[in-house]
DNA sequence: TACACAATGTTATATTATAACAATTAACAC
DNA sequence: GTGTTAATTGTTATAATATAACATTGTGTA
């Protein structure tokens, strides 16, 4: 099968949502926004963030347990991608580095492992919050 | 204060066994192994866990919400670690290349943010399960 | 000693995520 | 269209991960 390129029912309710808030969001979150679109129970969130994340449309911040859509025209699957994230407010911004992502594709282990994917979280303060 | 050196109770007995197991473990795993030295309930392993983790005796896997103990010598704060895993047997490297280490403390985002920590993990498969 | 701070002990609870199983719908070959 | 398969949905229950709140004890230091 091609890349699944129609989404259904809940995943895209699901992705909707993400794309609005526009901002990392937590899945109990996503669940009580959509609770009037008739999801009802957390597996039916988590159901359709795996399959987004799976196709690339949505990208999780691991070390928030949040998730985000993703910005990055050409990253149709998560499998290299990077983050900012700002300790104060918690911003966070997909980060699109045509060089840092070739060099961290490029990257090659001493135990000579075959990577396939790769996930980088850089933190930090923001602009706004470096002034305070 | 100086840098922490001497390690309280509860705190030496968490890293004691995550030095032991030498693979990354879980927090509810390490209850269970520890609590025949006392150590009763979650709350004393995740304090262990966040004052070992600040000092970077200890990583966190957050891909994997699990912990690993810290085998860079020179990685006295965990404010720059990599790491490999496999997706197949789930093993766990840390990461030590200079150049690598060099290249992502000295990367600057178009927006301007500052950054003073970041946390990579690379995904596939380690040679073992490569042959497979 | 007195103070400040770090660490502990304990109970309860919050948050994040998956198991299990039945029912329904979509995709596709024939 | 029929049958077959896989994907998706619905639902209840539960597992796994993590923190809140508060009282107490230990440790370093002025
Ligand atoms: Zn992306
Ligand atoms: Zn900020
Ligand atoms: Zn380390
Ligand atoms: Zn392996």
């Amino acid at each position: 099968m091609l890349k699944q390129e129609i989404l259904s029912k809940n995943q895209q309710i699901v992705l909707d949502y993400i794309e609005k808030v526009n901002e990392p969001i937590k899945a109990y979150s996503i669940l009580h926004n959509v609770q009037k679109k008739g999801i009802k129970a957390p597996l039916q969130v988590y159901r359709a963030l795996d399959k987004l994340v799976e196709i690339g449309k949505i990208h999780k911040i691991e070390s928030r347990n949040a998730f985000v859509a993703c910005k990055n025209s050409n990253c149709q699957i998560s499998k290299a991608t990077a983050f900012s994230i700002c300790e104060s407010c918690e911003e966070v911004s997909e980060i699109s580095d045509s060089k840092l992502s070739k060099y961290l594709k490029n990257f090659q282990d001493k135990a000579g492992m075959k990577f396939n994917k790769y996930n980088l979280e850089f933190f930090g303060l923001c602009k706004k919050c470096s002034i305070k």
